[in-house]
DNA sequence: CGGATGTCAGTTCAACTGAAATCC
DNA sequence: CGGATTTCAGTTGAACTGACATCC
């Protein structure tokens, strides 16, 4: 968590979208409407990781360790392999190894060959994995992510907006 | 950009999110909108990240250093003093060190002592400056930002729900 | 003086590239 | 064999802390 400056009396964002269609007009708007939204999603994911890490900090994870050892955690067998880790949390195999590395190190997750892939190699969540997972959770549960700002209905709606950028993006196949 | 595996064939946000609720349940699927509010976000952060920064790097700048030569050539006499770099694009006062220092090595950007401040100093854009500006912006108009898949109003929805998260977080004071 | 401004050194983290070993 | 899995070494970028000199 960053050092707190006194707030604006105005929005940055805002502001600065009004300048941009002052200089890039046409459209509809459809420029001033494209930086707001994108400076909007980039400020968003900051002040959301900005939060959930310092809510984490304590129990030894940083969010996208922590989202790694949820999956194992609600996994059937408590394992994956790093494979299938990569390929659910959308991260690139090297830092797939990165997060197992980290995790292994903290006693959360070991590792174990794949029995049915000699190439593989399964992560295992151990006994103390599942408690941080828990405890964690509750953590983050009562803090309500950091986004109490907004009620269920608005969540729902960011997702379905945001979807739309991920499919076009090739993330997943639209049904 | 990274390279491209082939798309799985469901939504991997949406199939953690209802892990989730399995797990979680209770508020009526309070757990489940947020995992996937705070996911999406984070994922859509990391595909405009990439989209815009190979956009621009043919012109030697990534956005958040495009970020701040646009607050410049947009500002009244084409330079700021460095601390107002940082409140406007909300970034710590060493990462806006960096942001200069790096634009500053491309040509695109001077310093100048600030005439009105004997502590500060003035980021000045140069006629170079200006001129990678305009063809950024060119070139990310004509990629509409990576946000193809939403439409004007969408955009608009998007950066309204997550000012209440921005107000909420201490980013500026609600009006 | 207290407080603001900017820089410096050093850390952490995420994400990437390219190369390699291993095994299907 | 081609292709998948994982690791390793190294790079880049963003963001942070703590300390410091300078000046209002």
């Amino acid at each position: 968590v960053p050092s707190h400056p006194p707030p604006l009396e105005f929005d940055p964002i805002d502001r600065a979208g009004q300048l941009w269609e002052a200089n890039w007009p046409g459209e509809d708007g459809r420029v001033y409407a494209s930086m707001r939204a994108v400076t909007s999603i980039m400020r968003a994911q900051q002040i959301l990781i900005a939060e959930l890490d310092a809510l984490l900090r304590p129990y030894g994870v940083t969010f996208s360790r922590y989202e790694a050892l949820v999956l194992l955690s609600y996994s059937r067998e408590g394992s994956l392999p790093l494979s299938k880790v990569g390929e659910r949390l959308q991260v690139h195999a090297t830092s797939v190894t990165n997060v197992i590395d980290r995790l292994e190190a903290a006693g959360l997750v070991r590792r174990e060959p794949n029995p049915r892939d000699g190439r593989g190699t399964l992560a295992v969540i151990t006994a103390e994995g599942r408690d941080v997972v828990a405890k964690a959770t509750a953590e983050l549960n009562s803090a309500r992510f950091g986004l109490d700002a907004l009620d269920t209905p608005d969540l729902a709606r960011i997702f379905e907006l945001l979807r739309r950028l991920r499919v076009e993006a090739g993330d997943f196949a639209a049904e």
